[in-house]
DNA sequence: AAGCGCTCGTGACGGCAATCACAACTGAAA
DNA sequence: TTTCAGTTGTGATTGCCGTCACGAGCGCTT
């Protein structure tokens, strides 16, 4: 007997997007079962916080659908998109173990669905199951990385067009097409890419402008065709 | 009867600077004793490379004593220097843990001493112990911070001499001195301070010509002497 | 003392991107 | 339709900082 659809976190594994590496699947019986207690699912609108920089961690959450927006501000207001999460990811997780505040806020870019994990439930559940806090470590250098990618564009980049080539590369690197241009669906505003790229809206538009012009890119509505990859990779090793 | 001097890793928590969060101190006895038949101690030289960017990880170095530069550099020569570690630090455990390459190149910046773990060993042991796999989750998320403190340094910090006042002020809150003004021993040059904060060798000339004639900081041979502290916060958030 | 490698200070210049400003456009709501 | 909020394009201006250049200081070796 099955629980119903969405409310069974092994269930996961079949309804979002299969990730061998994701540290709440393949798990035995046992502790898959006692997960499945502990958690709770819900379903966000667009716009959703799951949780604030600063915040106390209260858990962490396991995104199943949807995109979720994770930024770090300034007092000053300025703000950096340092990550786009989509179905799989599991949000909070640092914060969680460490006992420090959320480092990062998670806002839900369109309507989405997550499982939640209480903090205290999840901590004990890992002290009883040692086997899945080696996991656990595992996804936490993963995320290590993915922060040192970050450090690696903002640190080593200066000009925002090797940024801005950088993160259209990482676009089309994720959908590899048969023939040599890639198309990508764009959701972001240039406001935000210009978050992700750590420059100004204006520059965003004028970099827009140019890359069109100079053939690397081409914009069909909302779907974006990255014409010459080749060219884009040079812009970067600049 | 005890291991000679620097030979026990349980010693460290005695020979090193003493951290409550240190991954490898206050084990159970049986845990201790295994871990220090998989461990050896190296005495480095001025200039040695730990483990350099890139390379397949070979096991985790925990430092004893000396300093260590950890920095990450792209194709074309330019270099970003992401932390000083010092004693008690563990170094190259993401990669370990991941079997990802090291995600930075480590140097020794003065002669030291460290512990080598070498990479089965390390990961076997962890299976074995799981409690000391929490442990090791626990550290992961702590270097995961660091790095979140740099991505925001980077990436919602514009002008150097916001950057340069912020590094100041994470010196000077290491060293918490009696008065208002806080001395700090000044080992970096001022390219490897360029090369932390992101900007030119000039800039950083520059910053301190600046920063002195604005009696912010003044330098007594190779001691800094932090003058004006509300000052340096206040630049941050200008 | 001379030579050398490394570090540090500072001037001059130029380019690029942040800033400000405004207009055109979109799409959804009234 | 009109209205309005949010997004996008683009021009003009300005200032900052990266780059190049050169000289001075300092410690070490020969």
């Amino acid at each position: 007997m099955r629980a119903p659809y969405g409310l069974n976190i092994l269930d996961n594994c079949l309804t979002c997007p299969v990730r061998e590496e994701h540290i709440f699947c393949n798990l035995s019986v046992h502790a898959g079962q006692r997960l499945n207690e502990i958690k709770s699912t819900a379903v966000y609108p667009k716009g959703a916080m799951l949780f604030i920089e600063g915040q106390q961690p209260r858990g962490v959450f396991v995104l199943c659908t949807g995109k979720t927006k994770l930024s770090t501000s300034s007092r000053e207001g300025k703000t950096i998109i340092t990550k786009i999460s989509e179905g799989g990811d599991v949000l909070g997780l640092n914060a969680v173990i460490s006992s420090h505040p959320y480092e990062v806020t998670a806002e839900m870019m369109e309507p989405g669905q997550a499982n939640f994990i209480p903090r205290e439930s999840l901590l004990q559940f890992l002290k009883d199951h040692g086997e899945v806090a080696l996991r656990v470590a595992e996804q936490l250098s993963r995320n290590y990385y993915t922060a040192y990618e970050e450090i690696r564009t903002l640190g080593l980049t200066t000009s925002p067009s090797e940024k801005f080539a950088k993160l259209l590369l990482s676009w089309s690197s994720k959908n590899t097409q048969n023939d040599g241009s890639l198309q990508v669906k764009m959701t972001l505003t240039h406001e935000e890419i210009a978050e992700i790229i750590g420059t100004t809206r204006e520059t965003v538009s004028r970099l827009f402008s140019d890359f069109k012009k100079r053939q690397l890119l081409q914009l069909k509505g909302s779907t974006l065709l990255i014409r010459n990859r080749p060219a884009l990779e040079k812009i970067i090793q600049s």
